[in-house]
This record gives C-alpha cells, sequence and structure tokens, in this order.
DNA sequence: AGCCGTATATTCGTAGACGAGTAAGCGAGC
DNA sequence: GCTCGCTTACTCGTCTACGAATATACGGCT
C-alpha cells in the first residue's frame, strides 16, 4: 500500500486537479491557486511549481499543448492533463482520504519538548497561540459565511474541516492553559522549582531518563 | 518574525533536546528518539539525521566532544550541546508553542479535491479512515494508559493532544459520514449525477470556475 | 572453531525543494 | 515620450532530505 507516487509533492496534486479543469501554463496555474488559499498558508513556491511541473511531464501525467510566445514575452507553454493524469489524481485522492498520514505537526513538536521552558512561559505563550487560533477561526468563519451563500458546500468541505480542528485545538490549548493557571496541573512546582534552580532534581533527572517520551 | 532556523528540519528539535539531556553519538540519539515515537511514525531517517547533527555543528548549536573507535568499529562521535544551542532550542520551543504553523494538511488537501470522486467511493473510503483513526485513537489511548502510571503527565502532553485531535476528527468524519449516506448532504445528487454521466454539467462547471475554492 | 544473523555506526549519491534572480511588457504620471 | 514600478513568466543554483549501501563487531548455535 501506498505505493510511491511519482510526484510526491501536494503541489502536484494541486497542479493535477487546476488542469483537470482546463489547460494552463504554469504562472496560470499559481493565480489559479492563489485564489484558494492565498490569504491563508502557502505562499506559492515558485522554484517547486516549475520544478513540480517538469516532473509531471517527465512522467507523463501531464502533457505540453501548445508552447509559442505572445509579442516577445517569454515563453509559455500551456500544458494539459493525460489520461494517466487522470488517474493518478482519482487514485491519489482516494489514498488522501481514506489513510490517515500521520504526521508530524510543529505544534506537537513543540509540546513535546515544552519542559525545557519554566511553566509560565509556557502559559505566557499558550495565550498568545490561543489569541492567534481564535483569530484564524473568525477569519475563515468570516471567508465561510461569505462563501457559502455562493458555493456549494461540496468545495468548502475542507473549510469546515479546518474549522472542526481548529476548534479542536482551541478547546484543548484553553483546558490546559486553565489547568496551567490555576496551579491543578499535577507536578507544578516540580516543574517551576527546576527551572529556578536551574538544575534538573535528581529525580526527575531520573524519570526523563527512563521515559525517552520526552523526545 | 519567525526568523528562519539555521537548522529548519524538525529532527534538529529532537536532537538539541536528546544532547540537552547527555552527550551523545548519532546512532545513539537514533535509539533514544526510536523510544518515544518509533511504533508511532517517523522511522529515523538516517540520512538525515547525519545531515542535520553536521549542519547544526556547522553552525555551533553543537559540538564535537570526543571522538574515537573502540576495537575497529567504525569511529564515533559524541557530540554535546552548545551554548547557543541550547538557546536556540529554547527560543525555537517558545515559537512553536506560540505560533500557529498553519501547515498543509494531507487529508485536507484530499478533502479540496474530493469532488474528483463519485459520493458513494468517498463515503466508502471515509469509512474505511474513520476505522483507522479509531484504531489509533486506541492503541494512543492504551499506550497512555500504561506509561500514565509511571510518567509525569508533562511527559505525555503530546499524547493527549493527539488524542484530542484525532478525536475531534473523528467525530467531524463521523458526522460528514452520516450526512453523505443519509443523503442529507445538499447537492449529492449532481455530484453523484455528474460522475455518472461522465461529464460536467454546465452549471457545475461555471460554479467551479468562478470559485478556484475547488483548488 | 566456524558460521550466520543482528546490532552498531556511518558515508554517499541522487533527487527534490525552494529562494533569489532575470527579463520583458504595461500602464500611469510628470 | 520617458521613466518608475508593478505584473507576467520563468530559470538557475544551492542547500536539503533521505534511501541504500557499506563495514565491522558481537553473540549464539552447531
Amino acid at each position: 500500500m501506498a505505493k510511491r507516487r511519482k510526484v510526491a509533492n501536494l503541489l502536484a496534486l494541486a497542479v493535477l486537479s487546476a488542469l483537470a479543469h482546463r489547460p494552463m501554463h504554469p504562472y496560470e496555474m499559481a493565480a489559479a491557486l492563489r485564489g484558494w488559499n492565498k490569504e491563508h498558508d502557502m505562499g506559492i513556491k515558485w522554484g517547486s511549481l516549475y520544478t513540480v511541473v517538469g516532473n509531471l511531464a517527465k512522467h507523463g501525467l501531464i502533457e505540453e499543448l501548445e508552447s509559442g510566445r505572445q509579442g516577445r514575452r517569454p515563453e509559455r507553454t500551456v500544458y494539459q492533463i493525460t489520461e494517466a493524469g487522470r488517474e493518478e489524481l482519482v487514485d491519489w485522492t482516494r489514498e488522501l482520504l481514506a489513510v490517515p498520514h500521520t504526521e508530524f505537526p510543529w505544534f506537537r513538536a513543540g509540546l513535546s519538548v515544552m519542559a525545557v521552558l519554566p511553566p509560565d512561559d509556557v502559559a505566557g505563550l499558550l495565550t498568545d497561540r490561543l489569541a492567534a487560533i481564535r483569530k484564524g477561526i473568525a477569519g475563515l468563519e468570516e471567508l465561510y459565511g461569505r462563501d457559502s451563500a455562493q458555493v456549494p458546500r461540496l468545495f468548502l468541505i475542507e473549510m469546515e474541516y479546518d474549522l472542526a480542528i481548529l476548534k479542536a485545538e482551541e478547546g484543548w490549548i484553553a483546558a490546559l492553559l486553565e489547568e496551567l493557571t490555576s496551579g491543578t496541573f499535577p507536578g507544578l512546582p516540580e516543574w517551576r522549582a527546576f527551572h529556578e534552580s536551574g538544575g534538573l532534581s535528581a529525580e526527575m533527572k531520573e524519570l526523563a531518563e527512563k521515559n525517552i517520551t520526552e523526545f
């Protein structure tokens, strides 16, 4: 399972789905892709775009349709998707939907080394994060409200997912924060003491040694 | 903000946090890191490990402590973290905790191109995913239960986070699935018809054209 | 004693990701 | 009618990620 894709970059999926629509040249794809997510994240990686398009062509998933110049602008190559490309798009989508792809999220990584900071620091940082997340949720909700009048839900589904996950994160962080600020988080005094003394208590050290859990 | 890290790979964070513990040589780090997450995901990328260690050393975040051989085994270089390295570890952790790093998750990508599959297919695939996620939750819960008897919660926090997010995903998928199978998902007939006829209805096409939302 | 499977430890080559650079057209204002 | 700056469109070189190969030691079995 999960046979390796010839072109593994998710940008390739975006390109395939753009071309499934109609033939385009790379820059045009970028413009189209900007639409969906620009303000959001992922500021089109130019290098990757052209590399990816080249690779897709090399593997026969897309092909050159025409290549000419208008005026004396740099040459423009228009690509179209091939039958193989459509198959890849469908197959890849199937896999993405069916198989959880446990990745290594950045925040999770941060949490797992959280102990290197004193608890009150952590509380402050999480407060910042909470604010940022709430802003994100509000922004998304506005966007969703704006679009949902005109666009069928089918095309907004990933926004709904984002919102659901963001809200879950919001809730989880708020709960943790509450424990940290109210002092009910177990082991808080030891954690604080460790940072104030500057050294690991023998007890903590032993624990950490036994469990590589802490990374 | 978010000044670029000299070594951006998360593996570098892992290495730093391992060395914050005590000096080690690379293979030893790998063994330690395996402990935390092996069965889970991320099967130590050997190439990256040595590259990353090299880069960290180049940037003065870690340094060679000793380098010798025991018997005629390949030479072993033991590294220790530097003051700069500790600072980087702390600063990086702070950033990871405070700043949401909207990445581009694979499932989300799948959702956003979901329309390329017929709805009943999607329902089947999501059912598979749901099963996989539930299995994942059960596994994590067991692990958590096993560890929480011995390890302070501080070191299990990222597991709690994982569980919270997984459960949110579970709930969201189950709800969507219910809409798909019961037929209450809006636009279902059109979606199905589109795949049965093999062509995009003019209506749908226009919608999709107007909104690049669909990638 | 000899053999083999597994653990130890690292190097290297290749493919990919991406930022920064390049270069032409296009419109607005002085 | 010239220039300044923005948009279009792509190229190139560097730095990174990672798999696969390599090489030796060790311990158990026959």
